[in-house]
DNA sequence: ATGTCAAATTGTCTTTTAGACACTTTCAAA
DNA sequence: TTTGAAAGTGTCTAAAAGACAATTTGACAT
C-alpha cells in the first residue's frame, strides 16, 4: 500500500486501531498517550491511546504501523497484535462521543478496534515544545487509572500479552538503546512483571540464551562501578528458532 | 441483549465473528465447519469456518457464543478470543464471492472478522440427517488443507493459541465427556501437540494438578483391562488461581 | 593519597520440574 | 486356561528455578 493519496471519505467508518506504545527510561515503564486538549465543564479531559479509523483497502498490521508512524515518525517498530474490541458501549462516555463529533465524519458509527501493543525506544520519541507537545506525552503505567473509551481496559490486556510475550521470547531489547547493560535489562523485566527478580539468577538465565555481545566498554560518569554494556545478537537470535 | 427481534437490517455489514470450533473423538482432533453446498463448475466447493455478521448493538463475544448457539444448540461453551483478521483481500475468492451474493445485502462491504475459537465435548452437538446434515460435519483437522476466505489461516493461529493455553490451563476437559480415562487425555493432549508423550510423565504430571476425582468406576466392556474413570474437579481447579 | 559510597559482579547449594525408560496387572474373548 | 490389548506403575538423571552474601571497581569528597 503506497501514496498518500487517500481521501477522508477513504476511510471504513466502523473500523479502527489502537496502539498501546510501550517505553521505557531506565526507572518504569511508560505508555506514550493522546491528550485531546478537551476543556469541558464537567468531565475529566481523559487521555486516549492513538489510534484512528482504518482504511477501506487497508490491512489491519499496515493500519497500526501507519498509526504509529504518524504519531510518532518511526518505522520498523515491534508490534503485536491484542485483540478486537467491540463493546457496543465502548464509545459511551459523554467527553468520548464529544470528541468524536469534532474529529468524524460519522461520529454516531458503531466502531470495533483492533488494538495493538509496540515497544519502542523511547528516545526515538520525545515529544517537543513544538509538534505534538501537549498532544502526546509518555505517562507512567501506574500512574494511568481511567482512560477515554475502553482503552484502559485495552491496556491492561496489553499488558497482561507483554508479560507472556516476553517469558518466551526476548522482546525486551526493542524497549532498550543499542547498548545497554545488564542492570538496565534486569530493571526493564522488574517493571514489566512488576515483581522484584533476583540479580544473579536473572543473569545467568539471560546470559544462558547466548544472545547478548559484551561490547568490551563501560558505562563511563558514574559514581560508583561502572557495567559492562552489551547489546542485543540478532544473528544468535535467529538460530534459536 | 434479549430478543429475537432483530431485523437483517440491523446488522453491521462489515464486522463478523468466525468461530474455530473443537472437538475430539477420542481418536483426533476435529473441527466443524459448513459446507455451502454450491456446485460450481470451476472452482472447489470449500468448506468454511460457522461464523456471521454481528449485529449493530451486539458486543463480539455476545456475537460468537449467538453464532455458536445458532449453528449447534450448545450454550455455556468454552470460547476464546483468537484475533482480529481483515485482510482487505481475505474475500477475494471466486468462489467466495460468489457465496457472499447470495446470502449477504452488501455483498462487497469489506469485512473484518473477530476470530474465535471454542472447545466442545463432540457428542454435544452430532450432525444429523435432517438438521444440519450436508451443511455442519466434524473434519478431523489433519485433514483440512484449504477453506474459504482466510478461513485456514485462522485456524492455524487458533491451533496455536490453543496449544499455548493448554500448557497454562487445564482446559481440555471441555473437549472429553462428564467421566473419561487417564488415557484419553493423555491422547487428547497429544493431539493437541501433535506428538507423542510419555504416558508415566504425562500421568505423573496431570495428577499433581490435584483437579482430577477418581469416580472409583471403571469401563465396562473393553476387550483389556479395563481404564478408571475419572471428572474434572471444579473446586480444586478454583483453588489453583 | 586515602577513604567512602553506590552499584556491579560473581558461585553454590537446594528444590522442583522434565525426561528417559520397561515390566506387571487386569479383563474379555477365544 | 491361554492369549491379546491396553492400563497402571517407579526410579534415576538432567535441567531449570530459586534462595542466598561477599567482593570489586570507579567517582568523588576529604
Amino acid at each position: 500500500m503506497v501514496g498518500n493519496t487517500r481521501k477522508k471519505t477513504d476511510l471504513n467508518p466502523n473500523n479502527s486501531v489502537d496502539c498501546v506504545i510501550f517505553g521505557f527510561d531506565f526507572e518504569q515503564i511508560k505508555v506514550l498517550l493522546i491528550d485531546r486538549g478537551q476543556n469541558l465543564g464537567n468531565s475529566k479531559n481523559l487521555r486516549a491511546l492513538p489510534g484512528n479509523l482504518i482504511y477501506e483497502e487497508e490491512d489491519l498490521d499496515e493500519a497500526a504501523y501507519r498509526v504509529l508512524e504518524e504519531l510518532t515518525g518511526i518505522k520498523d517498530i515491534y508490534l503485536e497484535q491484542v485483540g478486537a474490541f467491540g463493546n457496543p458501549n465502548r464509545v459511551n462516555k459523554e467527553s468520548d462521543r464529544e470528541w468524536l463529533k469534532s474529529i468524524r465524519d460519522e461520529p454516531n458509527a458503531r466502531v470495533i478496534t483492533a488494538a495493538y501493543y509496540s515497544l519502542v525506544k523511547i528516545d526515538d520519541f520525545v515529544p517537543k515544545a513544538h509538534s505534538f507537545a501537549k498532544k502526546a506525552e509518555w505517562i507512567p503505567i501506574t500512574e494511568i487509572e481511567e482512560l477515554a473509551f475502553d482503552h484502559f481496559e485495552i491496556l491492561q490486556v496489553a499488558k497482561e500479552k507483554l508479560k507472556q510475550k516476553i517469558k518466551i521470547q526476548p522482546i525486551g531489547f526493542n524497549l532498550l538503546p543499542e547498548k545497554f547493560t545488564l542492570s538496565q535489562l534486569h530493571k526493564l523485566y522488574e517493571c514489566i512483571f512488576e515483581k522484584p527478580l533476583d540479580k544473579r539468577n536473572f543473569r545467568r538465565k539471560i546470559q544462558k540464551l547466548n544472545i547478548l555481545t559484551n561490547l568490551k566498554e563501560k558505562q563511563r560518569g558514574v559514581p560508583h562501578k561502572p557495567s559492562q554494556l552489551y547489546k542485543f545478537n540478532e544473528e544468535n537470535y535467529q538460530l534459536l528458532t
